[in-house]
DNA sequence: CGGATTGTTGATAAAGTTCAAACACGGTGG
DNA sequence: CCACCGTGTTTGAACTTTATCAACAATCCG
């Protein structure tokens, strides 16, 4: 049951067969170490890499060595799905603990193509997940300050978390150090210190020893201005994600559209 | 030929058969006003919209009204054909001039998805593309200062419009306030506007009444660290992106990827 | 145990924002 | 034709946020 995760509890999701049908199409299983370059940018691709087990992250390098990253994947991420139809990555896939990849070739994704397209719009979805991520991370590096950056990010691991079930709103573990955390919020690590101290101050939210504990949920969500929309989750998570519990959520109103904001 | 610029001189292109099979499902042709609302966030689509022309721009807006855009969108782009596998969109689609689009309902990419998956895959390819400017947009705002965002963000729609035959690599028309490349850049438009004074008196580029000149393109790549591997031009456009001559450019060692950095 | 990585703190400098006020320019209506 | 208005640009001064440099403490790993 390896692609058990796969888009689990969005608002488009994969039936019992098709699950059985990508399942079907894995050729192997592949570890690697802690801080392994998986895939590097420029090389020519002939597979895609469904993760299993582990913490991933992708990552944009410039000539200077400057270094952004741009996603991070936990399990049940299909990491470089979109590296079969763009065949070259314009970035790196980098583990950042040691990970477990099930291997998918393209041969069999051209296979699905022809013979599943509805399959195939759902593994497109998929892609264009990662892509609405992406555009939430611009807005984050370009409208929020270093605090509510670094808040915004734990809520969309929080959530992404406890749709595979990782994480229960309280607490998670999550293996970053601050210099990660840096190259995620576009900040040095010496101020993502500072910043996590007060944050661990004001009883939001602290990271020790690979464990994150959010002491309020609803306060943090507020204080980082975080909507989960473009997570494009199943609207019967939105309540958890949103640390509402069945006393304290606000009533949401019927008929309101899947993605707000 | 309204599609005639459609993954123009990319690593992956459409066929003149693929064009036409593109062009017949065109329903019709919408003209917007500027600044109006083409998609707004969470609103179910049917069809997806093809840029004639005119410049038009992709917005996150959270709940306090802060505003940051996440793409432009040139003649040629294929703005929202994201709706098709995600029914609904997680931004606002906004035309920044008078803007002309292809309108493409989902039934007729439907209908190419089963019956044509080589071109369903190069659509699924174009929609990467902006998924991969995604990442170069989070890698500018995390990892450049204001200055180098801004002459970053100018190379890139140089490089964009030199595709279409809308720049010539010295100058080019952009319509653009300095409060829109303050939403662009995650800067204020005060600021904007002291950086683009400093960029002036560098002799880098300027712009001025919706035109911007270039003095020295190889310069202002250099300075901005532009790299544009991530735009998965064809090669053979890559020296006049650059501003190589055939006395100036630096020889590319043969064999080469076609993506770098 | 020892070396390397990660976290913490202080002092100082640089970058960017905010608020306030002028200025430029292209309409539009009298 | 000119006065007026709105939008966009420019500038100054004070302030906030974040980076940089330097040092040291804590922790992890072999």
């Amino acid at each position: 049951m390896l692609t058990r995760h796969l888009l689990l509890h969005r608002t488009v999701e994969l039936t019992h067969a098709e699950r059985a049908i990508v399942r079907a199409a894995i050729r192997e299983v592949r570890d690697y170490a802690p801080r392994e370059t998986v895939v590097a940018a420029g090389q020519p691709l002939s597979v895609s890499m469904f993760l299993v087990e582990g913490l991933v992250s992708r990552a944009v390098t410039d000539a200077s060595g400057a270094r952004q990253l741009v996603a991070i994947q936990v399990a049940g991420d299909f990491v470089d799905l979109h590296g079969y139809p763009l065949r070259v990555l314009d970035h790196d896939v980098v583990t950042i603990t040691a990970s477990r990849f099930a291997v998918v070739p393209h041969s069999a994704l051209t296979e699905i193509q022809h013979q599943h397209p509805e399959l195939a719009r759902k593994l497109w979805f998929n892609t264009l997940l990662d892509a609405s991520m992406h555009r939430t991370w611009v807005f984050r590096l370009g409208r929020l300050k270093a605090a509510s950056r670094i808040a915004h990010f734990l809520c969309e691991i929080n959530a992404r978390l406890m749709v595979v079930g990782l994480s229960d709103g309280k607490s998670f573990s999550l293996p970053l150090t601050q210099f990660d955390l840096g190259e995620i919020c576009g900040l040095t690590s010496i101020h993502v210190n500072r910043v996590m101290k007060s944050l661990r101050e004001q009883q939001l939210v602290s990271l020790r020893k690979s464990h994150v504990v959010i002491n309020d949920l609803r306060k943090l969500i507020r204080f980082s201005h975080f909507d989960p929309g473009y997570l494009y989750l199943n609207p019967s998570v939105h309540p958890a994600i949103m640390g509402e519990t069945a006393q304290s959520g606000h009533q949401r109103p019927p008929g309101q559209p899947p993605v707000s904001g």
